[in-house]
DNA sequence: TCTGGGGTCCTAGGACCC
DNA sequence: TCTGGGGTCCTAGGACCC
């Protein structure tokens, strides 16, 4: 029987910026989404207000007000080094470790049958918080779903302390457990697949671990059928301990303010594109198309929509920057039309493969790799990363700072742990 | 007035092929 | 009236995840 351990951060967000400002201890706050937008992360007194995540902070506003809630810019800078440091530790007790998102990891402690898995997972409970000041629950179970939801257990019952190992449990005593959770906290139970189930009877997480698993092929999909045998204990998915290369690069971002020029719709396409070329490059890829997007707000019935998109295959695949926020921008300008009132912008990268195999055009007459340019990609590259992006950018309107279309971020905290003049200080 | 960003996988349907 | 069968590839859209 195989032993996957899920450990989680709890309210990841909130808890980085607890660590560093400790009066918000037991005050209601919330680290809202880019541009100020809806609650991406709330502490557990804003989830008792019955706040929902994604509610938009001018919609909270009475509760702000009556309770004194906390809203902090997201500051993903200082989110990711705390990532890193978690996801550190807690490969320390194991071989295998799939990193699954900012927050949570799996862990297999199939290959140590000699430890008790429950004092295993205090201990890493115990040394994260020692050693990076966050609270993590660790979920024990004999499959990835399994553990997710083991994980649940531990975050929502006091009883287990913070590590929930299912294998503690005699069968009847599991069953009964399943029987008390409803069937959307499932890993890979949405909203639509919730309301279908409920209206077949299968409420509970013990309804659809009863469920026969080729019924569930015939009137659902493959993916459920993965995910009733994994609940019944049958492992479907593995550990995936290396990230495999990104399919697509998305760069996309609100505009603080609403933009009408083209010029400005261009910046911020610039900008986007030198990001996601940044992407490409660092998991050594070539895009062999590249697709643009500009929105404007489906939220005002009152404006005239136009949301265009479109995608172009490139003669030859390519990471140079600049080559790539010429396609871009030149897609733009056969998108957009003047008198709409855009507050979106993006780019997609599309047709990723390996910059080893990079095949060359029928037609070409330069080589294919052009080594002048591939340095002047990694000094680009090196000097986003020293001195922030934006420091060199293509055009002479990469900036983002002042622009009107850049984010708006009116309550960052500082980056704490990875610049010298931002660090923390300590009485006077 | 104010409503995030970045991904993956699966399915269905159409075009096309032999 | 009869009017194959099987396969691939591509795309759009849906559903899900954090």
């Amino acid at each position: 029987m195989r032993r996957i351990a899920l450990v989680d951060v709890n309210n990841f967000y909130v808890s980085c910026e607890r660590v560093f400002m400790p009066r918000l201890e037991g005050v209601p706050v919330v680290v809202l989404s880019n541009n100020d937008g809806c609650a991406v992360a709330r502490s557990a007194e804003v989830k008792a207000l019955g706040v929902a995540m994604g509610t938009p902070w001018h919609k909270m506003q009475d509760l702000v007000k009556q309770h004194g809630i906390v809203g902090l810019s997201s500051n993903y800078t200082l989110y990711g080094d705390m990532s890193r440091r978690v996801m550190s530790i807690v490969g320390q007790f194991g071989p295998d470790q799939e990193i699954y998102s900012i927050d949570e990891c799996f862990l297999d402690l199939t290959p140590q049958p000699h430890l008790d898995a429950t004092r295993t997972g205090q201990t890493i409970r115990q040394r994260v918080k020692q050693w990076t000041g966050l609270p993590v629950c660790v979920g024990i179970g004999p499959t990835k779903t399994l553990a997710k939801l083991a994980n649940h257990i531990a975050k929502k019952r006091p009883e287990w302390s913070g590590v929930c190992d299912l294998a503690t449990l005699p069968p009847d005593a599991l069953g009964a457990v399943l029987a008390t959770i409803g069937v959307r906290e499932v890993w890979g139970v949405g909203r639509k697949l919730e309301e279908k189930l409920v209206g077949q009877g299968v409420r509970s997480v013990a309804d659809l671990r009863a469920m026969d698993a080729a019924v569930a092929r015939r009137q659902h999909s493959v993916v459920l059928e993965r995910t009733v045998r994994e609940l019944q204990g049958v492992a479907c998915l593995d550990l995936e301990e290396s990230a495999p290369n990104k399919q697509q690069i998305i760069a996309s971002r609100s505009f603080g303010a609403p933009v009408y020029d083209v010029g400005e719709l261009a910046e911020s396409i610039r900008a986007y594109m030198t990001r996601a070329a940044e992407k490409l490059r660092r998991q050594g890829s070539v895009a062999g198309a590249v697709g643009v997007w500009i929105e404007t707000n489906r939220f005002r019935p009152q404006d005239t929509q136009y949301c265009p998109s479109l995608t172009v295959n490139l003669p030859e695949p390519t990471d140079d920057t600049l080559r790539l926020v010429g396609f871009a921008t030149a897609i733009l300008r056969r998108i957009h039309r003047p008198g709409f009132r855009y507050v979106k912008a993006g780019v997609m990268l599309l047709e990723i493969r390996d910059r080893a195999i990079q095949q060359g055009s029928l037609f070409d007459t330069a080589p294919a790799f052009d080594e002048r340019r591939a340095r002047l990609m990694g000094v680009l590259d090196r000097a986003a990363q020293k001195w922030g992006r934006g420091t060199i950018a293509p055009g002479s309107a990469g900036m983002a700072e002042g622009r009107r279309w850049a984010m708006k971020r009116g309550n960052m905290t500082p980056a704490y742990t990875t610049r010298w003049d931002e660090l923390v200080r300590v009485g006077a």
